[in-house]
DNA sequence: TAATTTATTGACTAATGGGTCAATCTATCC
DNA sequence: GGATAGATTGACCCATTAGTCAATAAATTA
């Protein structure tokens, strides 16, 4: 494996500095000298690194949905029956670290560039099929039919992209403890009252919990 | 009632126009020459009725909302029992004239903005309000109690955020019919399967295509 | 018709921001 | 130590865009 030449890691801060100057500013707002401030070197060393904004931002996108990605594969790894791989999934998607307005709002000026920019079209396709292959996955594996786990699959992805644009919206100041509990109720209503399940939550939950103390 | 000047008839053109080039350019791409273009007039002119780009972005937004309440509240008239009313929601949020790709853009542009942004903020708190209160209103008429009545229609106005967030993107090809289809499973799993609700579900839904062919 | 208001516009300004470039500065390697 | 490669940066350049302004055209009114 190729180690991480200087250049890399130099790559990398910038890219972390423009996902957050991104995050606060916004698409608009995210110029290069901002991201050059936010890191206290200059815009022509930015450019030095990224041969124009686009892939700094491109980049920046890219790395920011692979940290939440390892969240995620860090907890699935835990994860030994099909409902605590679903709960697994839930965790990730709203771990306190990501789970943040400015993170938020930093996906969603995405998704407002993504039908002018083919590169950002394909991230959030990417995002997008991951999340729904493992949720269907998921489903299947706990006896559910095909249809109903492309169901229930859907009904939960489309109630994240709900709660994660109210999260970045800041509307009726939703913390992560009221996301979680619109989600269960839900949840609760599509696939029963099942004690196994809320058992998987309890344990995935706790997880969760642990390994976010564990990286703080 | 005042009537409309020459001056505010201009002044629905431009903003209409500036709504369609939102719409079609996003939110940087929306530039005062777009939209003067797209009238065939000058900018200076865009100017003229607009002290700024701000305030025609505002009006422009509350614009369009207006349109889609109007459809929303022509829709609830012609419902008589909770569930036509809840129907009547539904129907309005789905219409073939509002719920295009193009459209939902529109809407997502301006929810990157929301942070930067207190009029935005402020109108798209209006939206969301009487989103809530109304599913709210209709759902406890059915004979929910009040934490039912809040509950679903919380998902359901998680879910609607959601398809129009996917339409924007242009995920999955979801056309109206898919999204309506989406939605109705949940409902189904959320407040049962009623024969009263089928029918009113069946009502509301014709009215609304009876609407839309008269608009047309 | 003359006067006055209103509409429209081209030309201009100022500021911003992406991107280039040549000059330095630093570190590594022979 | 000297040379070579990479890092860093200030100074530019150019395109874009919001907003101004004064001049002209059109319409309304007296």
């Amino acid at each position: 494996m190729g180690r991480k030449s200087i250049a890399d890691i130099r790559r990398e801060e910038f890219a972390t500095a423009a996902f957050e100057v991104l995050s606060v500013h916004g698409m608009q707002g995210t110029t290069l000298q901002r991201v050059a401030d936010h890191t206290g070197a200059s815009k022509a060393s930015v450019l030095h690194y990224f041969s124009n904004k686009q892939t700094l931002i491109e980049t920046a996108l890219r790395q920011a949905n692979a940290t939440l990605r390892k969240e995620a594969v860090a907890l699935m790894n835990l994860a030994s029956t099909p409902w605590e791989r679903f709960y697994g999934i839930l965790e990730a998607n709203f771990s306190p670290t990501t789970f943040r307005p400015e993170v938020a709002h930093g996906w969603i000026s995405m998704c407002a560039e993504v039908p002018h920019n083919p590169q950002f079209q394909r991230i959030q396709t990417v995002i997008y099929r991951r999340l729904h292959s493992n949720l269907v996955s998921a489903l299947k594996d706990t006896g559910m039919t095909e249809a109903e786990a492309e169901h229930g699959a859907n009904a939960v992805s489309l109630l994240i992209d709900g709660i994660w644009l109210r999260c970045g919206l800041q509307i009726g100041g939703l913390n992560r403890e009221d996301a979680a509990a619109h989600i269960e109720a839900v949840v609760n209503k599509l696939f029963g009252d099942l004690a196994e399940r809320q058992a998987a939550k309890a344990k995935m939950s706790a997880l969760a919990q642990a390994l976010t103390l564990n990286a703080a």
